[in-house]
DNA sequence: CACTAATTTTGACAAAAGTCAAAATCGTTT
DNA sequence: AAACGATTTTGACTTTTGTCAAAATTAGTG
């Protein structure tokens, strides 16, 4: 089965009918490292789902690429939330290696949360549960220093560390590579 | 009008009869200064708009207590959230000043959501946009030093340096009261 | 295997932010 | 106006993180 449906349907009912009409708009595709799923100033929102491989997020600031968020297998991700908002995306999404993923545009996404009250519930808890995950990077920025952030990435998403390079970590944790590198050494 | 129900209309269409069953569920109160919409450990989440007043969320952390938001007039403002997770609250909601405002509690909204798909519509959206203010908020920690940071709060929160005090305002902004003691020296 | 490019580490130093204690200021209440 | 408590500011010093340049390591490619 898909793995996006999968997914919608840890949220909520999802009739068979319902499923079958969502079918219709997922795609899926797989591509190579280093290409983009979409890039700044492009105008096409999207929810995605992996199934092999990875992605990160990232936005440019002062010349600078830094990343917002990494994406691993079976994790629902989004690109320019919220969805409907159609403006162009301000984040570039980058696969990092080889990957295998489904998606549906918010346009058809939109759709069907007109057509179908469960989608539509569906749909909000993703968005519900997309609220706390990003509180809690929140949190750990405003109340951590940058080696309990590095333990604590560690612990959330063990195998970032292991499959992701030394400067697209630090530069997620808000740090310079030379001060990860100098965390690592202890 | 009620604030609540003018704020929900502002996500979507809301047929008057859904209005009414609405309204039915909203209640208001009026708080002193230092009083508690909701403390740490309880079990009753709820989403609230704020007439008049100003509002403080705040955790507890190696002792301290740790500034997460402020909520002025007509933010649509919430405790708990995902609100169906009906787990224990980890934060505090407190009075900064004498406030008054209209609340619905989590039960009777994911009933409402249950009945009409306009009410999960516009769920929906009030949950994506919270991710975006979240989102930019934890862009904000990761890129932006602590000057940086609080000149932004001035920018996107103005009142807040006029009417919260300057230990809280540190703690939002994940610095220590003396650093931002400094910073406005400047 | 050797060469190149990218990534990571190291060192010396600078800047930013934290710590702790004390003084100054502000707001309220008598 | 005096006195009290809470809040804010200041000073001296420490710790954390950043900066810049160079060296070391790793990964990929012919």
């Amino acid at each position: 089965m898909n793995a996006l449906i999968n997914k919608f349907k840890e949220y909520g009912n999802l009739p068979y009918e319902i499923e079958q009409e969502l079918a219709k708009y997922v795609k899926s595709r797989t591509k190579q490292k280093g290409d983009f799923f979409i890039k700044q100033g492009q105008v096409v929102s999207s929810l995605f789902v992996i199934e092999t491989g990875l992605v990160r997020s990232y936005f440019i600031r002062d010349n600078h690429e830094i990343n917002a968020w990494f994406g691993f297998e079976n994790a629902i991700l989004g690109s320019a939330m919220p969805l409907f908002y159609d403006q162009p995306s301000f984040e570039n999404i980058q696969f990092l290696e080889t990957t295998t993923y489904h998606y549906i545009s918010s346009k058809d996404l939109n759709e069907l949360y007109r057509k179908f009250h469960e989608m539509s519930n569906i749909g909000r808890k993703i968005a519900e549960e997309c609220c706390v995950v990003v509180a809690e990077r929140a949190m750990s920025l405003q109340t951590e220093n940058a080696e309990q952030r590095y333990n604590s990435l560690q612990i959330y998403q063990p195998s970032a560390t292991q499959r992701i390079s030394l400067g697209h970590i630090a530069s997620y944790l808000g740090i310079k590579q030379e001060t990860l590198s100098r965390i690592r050494r202890k």
